[in-house]
DNA sequence: ACGGCGAATGTAACCAGTTACATTATGCAG
DNA sequence: CTGCATAATGTAACTGGTTACATTCGCCGT
């Protein structure tokens, strides 16, 4: 009796998991109740629950989250791909939608495409094998595997930092083909006509429409760069080595930022001597010397909007429909007067 | 009979989820072979395997996630629990993080905590809950509740961004400490004695444990500002209206972004007027203007080191031990000598 | 005393996979 | 033409929860 009881005991301390029968055991009631207790506690009588509740916490439960979902068919959490964590920009819309989401009882998982589409479907594809109920991507450049992949899950999937109410999915962002012009025409009114612009890598999409737009514009001159503060200054010295500008037109703040940095390091004043346009806005352009003047994009409105659009089409299948945000320019400090 | 048909027609319409046994029925084989399909598909004759691989495609057949999770007892995600997304330093470590974990064919689940414990445990709760098989949290303020929870779920944590062997759990991070006196030390070198300190809120014990260094070190005055550039550039203006410092050590770099900015506004030349000293080395510091004075703190490192150990510690049971990273004084423009 | 009702609890089927073990088929040596 | 090893496939028992339905029990009204 003794030993059969010491060998309970041994059984019960290295098992892989202490599981729902266990503690029904243990409690000396039937798994329904201790279910029961779990989910609709008012059905079970107070002593029971308590004679349960003891159990759960004398065996350490913790339940299964696969069994769980495997009966309600929900894992609660969608996917988010994003080209790169590495910059401001896609934090701020990661952390609105990551708030969206919570307050819609559902979590977010991350992973970065580094904007190859072939990343992008893999990483989707691991998503998908771990139960994402959702999935938000950047732009419209996509493997066609990619839509096999969502077609086959009927997986709510949303485009997000784009517009295009053609596109297979829906879209909810910017106009970036406009909001490159409206950085252009910003500059143009204050009489800038020899103007350099700086851009991000065009594998991206959402930069090659705003490169796009601007092309056959006038006297511009292109230069790729990193999208990153040091981009900018590379850009910079290349811009300063040949083409004389009296204006620099940064299709992204971080990019922006750094121009504005090494254009005074050359000894140039902004804007006296060389405007400085951005865009994106991000939080720290208006805190910048100078404030840098750039185009706003609503990324925190977008990541909430996503964030309530994903919910609502995995929780209630409302299918969202493509949203445009509207950017608004934000002239500051750094343009001025073509000299 | 028509009004049979039609039902059971609707019926396999609206089927919730095709599922395994029905690959196997369309295919004429076992449930056995169609899962050693796919998981050792050597072991099934090359007919056979093709013949469930189309009824596969057929049938548009997506595998649930949480019903191989229930056997293999893997969800093969961890979570990870920042203060917040809303700032590059904690973008940079994900980065690395997720990088890290994708290379280990793990997931990354990222929650934002504001800094408050509360939040911090309630959000766990709900990585336990949808499965997470690890965790990653940020500096040493912990609710009792959390130190509950993961004792009870046996969740392999680790804490980053912070150093100290004794604690509950592994960290891996660097001396919070020690790295803000190495910031004071660069700027006393250079002959600074009144020092103004900004640093963002302490409720964060990362920030503590810095402002602690520098308390009864002299003659410096501090300023809580809000950990962002515009906080920056309201902790200038309130330095500047009283004290006047010859220096101004920013325990953060993106307070020192703003500072930098501020100072130069207010028409004071930097270094020359004013010493500016941050803390983090931010990828965009080399890169503004000046180039800003920093302690390097190896958050990419760190990332990746956090990746393995807690690949490791899940999947192989190796709990890793506790690490401490180097930070480094990265000297730069931003500093000179006392005038 | 008995029918009826509702509250509390139990039984067993179910979800969608994996896998130990059993079975059948094939090939080749003796 | 056995005999036996090996490959291919099938059967059924698992995983750990949820839940429809069944059962038991006590109480109330008549």
């Amino acid at each position: 009796m003794i030993e059969s009881r010491a060998e309970q005991v041994k059984k019960t301390a290295m098992r892989k998991r202490v599981n729902l029968r266990d503690v029904a055991a243990d409690a000396g009631v039937s798994v329904a109740t201790v279910s029961r207790v779990m989910n609709s506690p008012a059905s079970v009588a107070p002593a029971t629950r308590e004679r349960v509740e003891g159990a759960m916490r004398r065996l350490q439960w913790v339940p299964s989250a696969a069994a769980r979902a495997i009966n309600s068919g929900r894992t609660r959490f969608v996917g988010a791909l994003v080209p790169t964590l590495d910059s401001d920009i896609f934090a701020r819309v990661l952390a609105n939608l990551e708030q969206g989401l919570t307050a819609q009882r559902l979590s977010l998982v991350v992973a970065t495409t580094d904007d190859d589409p072939k990343i992008e479907v893999a990483k989707a594809r691991a998503l998908v094998d771990i139960g994402a109920e959702g999935l938000i991507v950047s732009g419209m450049t996509r493997s066609p595997d990619f839509h096999d992949l969502i077609d086959r899950a009927r997986l709510p999937t949303i485009a997000i930092s784009c517009h295009d109410p053609e596109y297979s999915m829906p879209t909810i962002g910017y106009d970036n083909h406009g909001a490159a012009l409206a950085a252009l025409g910003h500059l143009t009114e204050l009489g800038h006509r020899r103007i350099a612009v700086l851009h991000g890598p065009v594998r991206n999409d959402r930069t090659r429409l705003r490169v796009a737009a601007l092309q056959g514009q006038g006297d511009l001159s292109f230069h790729e760069t990193a999208l990153s503060t040091k981009g900018g200054c590379e850009g910079v010295r290349a811009v300063l080595a040949g083409y004389r500008p009296s204006a620099i037109l940064c299709l992204s703040d971080v990019i922006a930022a750094g121009a504005m940095a090494e254009v005074q390091r050359q000894g140039l004043r902004v804007p006296a001597d060389m405007s400085v346009m951005g865009l994106d806005d991000l939080p720290g352009s208006a805190h910048l010397y100078p404030a840098l003047s750039t185009i706003h994009l609503p990324v925190s409105r977008m990541g909430r909007g996503v964030a309530d659009a994903l919910a609502g089409w995995v929780e209630r299948d409302e299918k969202p429909h493509p949203h445009l945000l509207d950017f608004e320019l934000i002239a500051r400090a750094s343009t001025g007067p073509c000299p």
